[in-house]
DNA sequence: ATTTGTCTTGAATGATCGTTCCAGACTCGC
DNA sequence: GCGAGTCTGGAACGATCATTCAAGACAAAT
């Protein structure tokens, strides 16, 4: 067999990923993603295949470590602890003036999903798994009477969701750390 | 003086509008908006400058229609139902399967807010009124005690620019009628 | 009726888009 | 050493992008 690849797939992928990230899908051309990764044109359409199917599986390669990440926290921390995690790990880029790059899949969500099927089930699949996570977390804070035994947990879930999208939002277009910050206590407070 | 427009000028930005609205910016051309408006080119060009431009001004003109829709509200609706209504008015184009187009200033945020601070001003008053008019609803409610005396307007008003932004991406990406309607009955009962 | 000045029209601009082709570079099994 | 087979590099493809040009159409003023 003849000559492996001169690059990292999973490298190069992630760097497509920071890419599309930052100025999402239409934004972004395969020139920029030739510039990003180093790698000539030819031979990022002859491992990845064209610009829709790179983006996806840049997509799916974010949600597998959302996955994973979701899975350390619940097994590290505390159900309320877990809950602020998942809020606060979008937090890390936001000082950088610039403002943060907010969710891959939230962003994802609004500028695609009204009009690509395949990518409306990636992200509606990701939103449910994250609302199951939030109500995970809530059964097991009211297990260990960390959390009111009046919140239902799959109510309680759903508000989380609508505030995580909504301190998404806020992280791209108006990342102020005193708003956002509220929003996070706001929300675990709701649980107490 | 020679031979007026040939076109309504608002009613042909309402139409871009449209457009921009439910495609976003980068994925509409300015061949979309010639189709959609019925207008030739260089008559764009003409009255509206460029594409960035033409995409400013609807936005604004979407922004006006938001600010007299709230006042409406205000003046219309008890505090409770009008911050209801917030909520409710965007749900009127999901029954078409399509799924609904969410907010246009919202879905705007995501897309350019992060790259253009032209825009990044305009999003971020627009969130910032919103705020201040459910802060004023709360108020009122306190006032005729249909909301909770415990409620602190600014608080509360944070909460459900949270909730509403979150509800607006699920508007779009996820238009399920009974987690929408759910999450504006959580949002609401907070209050009390 | 002719001039004046704006608006409209359809074609054309150069740039950039996503995508592909092809010749050369390279590693392996023989 | 010698094909076999994959990967790389750069140029090239046609399509579409945003934008502009030049000429004709029209209404008011003279």
């Amino acid at each position: 067999m003849p000559w492996e690849k001169q690059f990292d797939k999973a490298e190069v992928l992630d760097r497509a990923l920071q890419t599309f990230w930052t100025r999402g899908y239409e934004a972004t051309s395969m020139q920029d993603l030739v510039d990003c990764t180093g790698v000539n044109r030819a031979s990022l359409y002859a491992t990845y295949g064209d610009k829709r199917a790179f983006f996806l599986e840049a997509l799916r390669a974010y949600d597998d470590g959302r996955r994973k990440m979701l899975a350390e926290f619940e097994k590290r921390y505390q159900p309320c602890e877990a809950i602020r995690k998942v809020f606060l790990c979008f937090l890390a880029d936001v000082p950088n003036q610039t403002g943060g790059r907010g969710c891959f899949m939230t962003n994802t969500a609004l500028e695609l999903s009204a009009h690509d099927a395949e990518i409306r089930s990636i992200v509606a699949r990701a939103q449910e798994e994250v609302e199951a996570f939030f109500a995970a977390m809530i059964k097991k804070g009211k297990a260990d009477g960390s959390i009111s035994a009046h919140v239902k947990p799959s109510d309680g879930a759903r508000g989380l969701l609508a505030s995580l999208l909504g301190f998404l939002v806020l992280v791209r277009s108006r990342p102020n750390p005193t708003l956002l910050d509220g929003i996070v206590d706001d929300a675990i407070r709701r649980l107490k």
